[in-house]
This record gives C-alpha cells, structure tokens and sequence, in this order.
DNA sequence: GTCTATATCCAGATAGAC
DNA sequence: GTCTATCTGGATATAGAC
C-alpha cells in the first residue's frame, strides 16, 4: 500500500521533474540554477537534495522520462501502419506537431546530444535513443510493404531520422523557411528514391 | 601603416578567438568560463576585457568567424561544378570531412543555434547562416542542371540541409549507426526522387 | 593593451531543526 | 522529506599599476 507520505514526495518529485524540464530547456544544462528549478517548483533548493544527488542526476532523470514517454508514444503509433501512404503521413505529422507545439522537447534533446558528446559515458544513452527510433521507423517500413529487405528498410530510417532533426533546426530558428509539407514532400522524395517503381 | 603594437594586439585578439572556439565547444556558452579561455590563449583574463566587452561579444565575435569562414569555402566550391554526380559528390564529401575531421565546428553550430533560440535577438543571424548555406546549395542545383526551375531547387536544398545535420547528430553520437556513404546515398536518392526520370 | 589584485555575486551543495 | 541557514568555491567583471 502506498502511503500519504510517498505520495507527498511522488508529487514534489514529479514537479522537480516538470520544473527541470522547463528550466533546462530555456537555459541550457549549465546555464540552469537549482534554485530557480526549485523555486519553480515551489519547492526549496534542499528538497532537491533530498530526492536527487545533484543537478547532473536530476537532469539525467528529466531526460530519461522524456526519452521514455517518447518511446511509449512511438510504441503507440508503429502499432497502426497499414500502408505506405498512411506510413509517410504517420511519421511525419506527429514530428512537426512536437516541433510547432512542444518545442522544449526539441531543445532538450539538442541540449542532451551534446551533453552526452561532452560526458562520453552518457554517450551511449543517446545513441540508443536514436537507435531506437531508427529500429522503430524501419520496422514500420518494413510494415507498411515500403520495402521488402530490412537492410534497406535500416538505411531508409537513417535517412528519414535526419531529415527529420535537421528539418526541426530549419524549423524552429525561422519558421517562414519551412513549412510542414516540405517534410512530407521530402521524405516521400526520400521514399521514391529508394524504391524506384519497376 | 600597421603598428607593432597593432600587431601585437591583433595576436592576441586571433589567439583569444582561437581559444574561445575550443573551450565553447568543449563546455557549451553558458559552461565555459572567461579565466579558462584567457588560460588556455596565454593571457591574462583581463586581457579578454580589454579586447571584448565581455563573455557574450567574445562569443559572437568567434562565431562570427567560424560563420564567415564557412561562408568563404562554400563560395568556393560553389563556383567548380558542372554536372549532377560531381554536385552529389562535392556537397557530400566536404561535409563528412567537416564532421570527421572538425567535430567542434558541428558543436559550435549546435551551440548558437541554441544559443540564438534563448536570446531571439540573435535568432536572426543563425537564420540567415542557413538561409545562406540553402541559397548556395540551390544554385549550385541549378548550375549543375539537376533541376530549371529555381523553385524546386530551393526546396531540394533545404531537403539537403536537413539530411546534413541529421547526419551530423547520428554520426557524432555513434560513428558506427552511419557511414558518409550513406549520406551520399540518402543525397541521391532526393535528387532521384525530386527529379523523377522522364 | 596587458597585467595583478580584488570586488561582488551567485552557483552547487550541506547541516541541522522540524 | 522538507525547510532555513550557511559554507565554499568560482564565476564575471573592474581598478589601478606598468
């Protein structure tokens, strides 16, 4: 049975972490202040102290649960591929909404890439995030009929996951520069290239 | 006429951007610390006050550098293409040498467009840095003659950009999810895409 | 213009009451 | 577990000698 007590310090716990999310996105890792996630919070500097070792694990914990609510929705959604068409759609709307809507995601991915570039053992975290989503984009291709061999299918997601980040950074720094259907037009591009039609 | 002392100055100003452009890759604008870089440029941390207003115009002035460094190499390679396959191979093989061989220039790009998303006033200058990376790109498209209409072009090359990065980001993370000549398959599978075979 | 020395501030982290 | 109060270190930036 769960007590009021833990249920107390669930809550400050999932608002550390909803703060540090906010926090760490507008200011970057080390440009970050533990007070200011605290007092956004609501809470004092020590509580983080007593939930978390540090700064560095509490925005490791923010990223984990970011990464894993991701991985979840992912999960979700592979789950619904029928045909090639729907595929395209289905990997490219769900990507510009999070880059239009919840843009914070985005910088706290780009802030993460290059803090685990920085932290070399943390590297390997990021590279199984985005290895991940590779794994899930290819087996949706393959899926979708998109392509019969899983290798192709592997560098078709290695394809569609970069134009997919480096339409976000087009995006979110001037976003008269590039408008969703471009993603679209791209990938399908991308998707003709590489199945050309006997 | 130049001065000795001008001269003198003048090192000191290369040395100090030099060192700036190291130590800001290496931990981020908000984590690098002006005594480190004056350390690490051979001067004192006064020094960087007397040549900068501060940590912020040390900054920009670097990047400024590295910006207009790219911009003069891509000038140019611009002006030597001719055809469709030598394009592909040009834009390709100059990038993945970049993120081989000089990882700080992708971080340090990573880091203001960052950087440029926090302080909008500056977003402008991110934009335009690749604003003039697509215009480049698109007319190289048109000289080669991949495509007539200037249009098209523009579109392909901010489907270029995008792969570019999104390359950058897997392949600095995890050199063994990517290799160059997947970037060079992914190109030409957009070019093949984009301009359909009559 | 460059140095040494220093002022000021605020960060991350801890101690101890409750 | 959470608070208030505080320790300690290092940050940006300046002052004044040379």
């Amino acid at each position: 049975m769960v007590g009021i007590r833990q249920q107390r310090q669930q809550r400050t716990r999932e608002a550390l972490l909803d703060a540090a999310a906010s926090v760490f996105a507008s200011h970057g890792y080390a440009g970050a202040s533990v007070p200011q996630i605290a007092h956004e919070a609501g809470v004092s500097t020590g509580a983080i102290y007593a939930n978390f070792t540090g700064k560095q694990e509490l925005f490791l914990a923010m990223m984990r649960r970011v990464v894993e609510a991701g991985a979840a929705a992912r999960q979700r959604s592979a789950a619904e591929t029928t045909d090639r068409d729907e595929l395209l759609n289905r990997m490219v709307t769900t990507w510009t909404a999070t880059v239009d809507t919840a843009p914070d995601i985005v910088l706290l991915m780009a802030e993460f890439w290059l803090y685990a570039l920085r932290n070399p053992p943390h590297n390997e975290l990021v590279a199984e995030l985005l290895a991940d989503v590779r794994a899930n984009l290819a087996a949706s291709i393959v899926g979708a009929g998109v392509v019969p061999d899983a290798d192709r299918a592997g560098r078709i997601a290695v394809a569609v996951q970069a134009v997919a980040y480096g339409y976000a950074m087009q995006r979110l720094v001037d976003e008269d520069a590039v408008s969703p259907t471009q993603l679209v037009e791209t990938v399908d591009w991308i998707l003709r290239g590489a199945v050309p039609a006997r």
